[in-house]
DNA sequence: CTTTTCTCCTGTATGC
DNA sequence: TGCATACAGGAGAAAA
């Protein structure tokens, strides 16, 4: 699943294959992608025909390109989009619902997406920079201008448990179910714990940790497009190997021994270690 | 206002 | 073998 370090290697992609190019033409492929972008497909080709993109930028999960006019197609990959480089005469793809043809020819750009939790939208451009849709998304933790210790007082604030505080995208931006999970056992919390009951050093260093281990990702996923896919399955591809909790129920904790367990929360699943991470004896829903 | 639950989607895995 | 069910979960709307 798409979390940042994942979006930031398609950021990345389409910064290096479609920056600088002027749009030709844009097909959409039924009407669920754009849900989000009322005036719909017709509207957002026609306003996007001939339009060179300028910059490819990231906040959280979401990606936008940036065009001329304060313009910027805002793209979010859901749980199983992808955004792909690829010759005009490759074969569409069974869930293709968005292709962006150039005006200097191949390649072209596709939004492909299984379940269509993902979607595109053209918006406007803040002062700041941020479309205006997703101007109530906060910075992550890569954001060189994150107030960190304005983080770790909202998140002190909240009555809730700690893991879903880090789901938030309104208090920090990025952070998903598996990075959540790594990052709560290498700061040794239990995603249930009470979020203002831990001190603010602990949850100062929890982000730390989460920081690093999407670094980290980062890192690995960085490697694995230099052709014409820009890839988005850094969860389930390189990184795969180093996740210390997540999916790993049954096997030992690398730190103590202790088998990792799978607990229900949210609606999904968390993993996490019984030694290092043990439950509150109040839960925190 | 804050916090929690529900809903959207479809391929894959599992159980009877 | 086949059918039913569970599961993956991001984000916004709706409810509490």
């Amino acid at each position: 699943m798409p979390e940042l370090p994942e979006v930031e290697v398609v950021r990345r992609g389409v910064e290096a294959h479609v920056v600088g190019r002027r749009v030709d033409d844009v097909e959409v492929y039924g009407a669920r992608v754009t849900r989000r972008y009322p005036p719909g497909p017709m509207d957002l080709a026609a306003r996007m025909r001939g339009a060179t993109v300028v910059d490819a930028r990231r906040r959280g999960k979401y990606l936008w390109l940036v065009l001329p006019d304060d313009l910027a197609l805002v793209v979010h990959l859901g749980m199983s989009g992808q955004l792909l480089v690829e010759r005009h005469d490759a074969m569409a793809e069974s869930h293709l619902r968005a292709r962006f043809t150039f005006a200097d020819g191949d390649p072209e750009l596709r939004f492909v997406d299984q379940r269509t939790f993902g979607g595109i939208l053209l918006a406007d451009v803040g002062p700041d920079g941020i479309p205006l849709p997703i101007a109530h998304i906060a910075r992550d933790l890569l954001d060189p201008d994150l107030d960190q210790p304005a983080v770790v007082k909202r998140i002190h604030e909240r009555s809730s448990a700690v893991k879903r505080v880090l789901l938030d995208q309104q208090v920090v931006s990025g952070i998903g179910n598996i990075y959540a999970d790594e990052a709560l056992w290498r700061a040794g919390i239990h995603g249930e714990r009470l979020a203002s009951a831990l001190t603010k050093p602990s949850i100062s260093r929890l982000l730390d940790h989460t920081r690093e281990v999407m670094t980290a990702a980062l890192e690995q996923g960085g490697t694995s497009f230099d052709s014409l896919y820009v890839n988005v399955n850094g969860a389930s591809g390189y990184f795969e190997r180093s996740l210390e909790v997540y999916g790993q129920q049954g096997r030992p904790c690398s730190r103590c021994g202790t088998l990792i367990r799978r607990e229900a929360f949210m609606n999904r699943s968390s993993f996490s270690c019984p030694r290092c991470q043990p439950r509150p004896r109040r839960l925190a829903r």
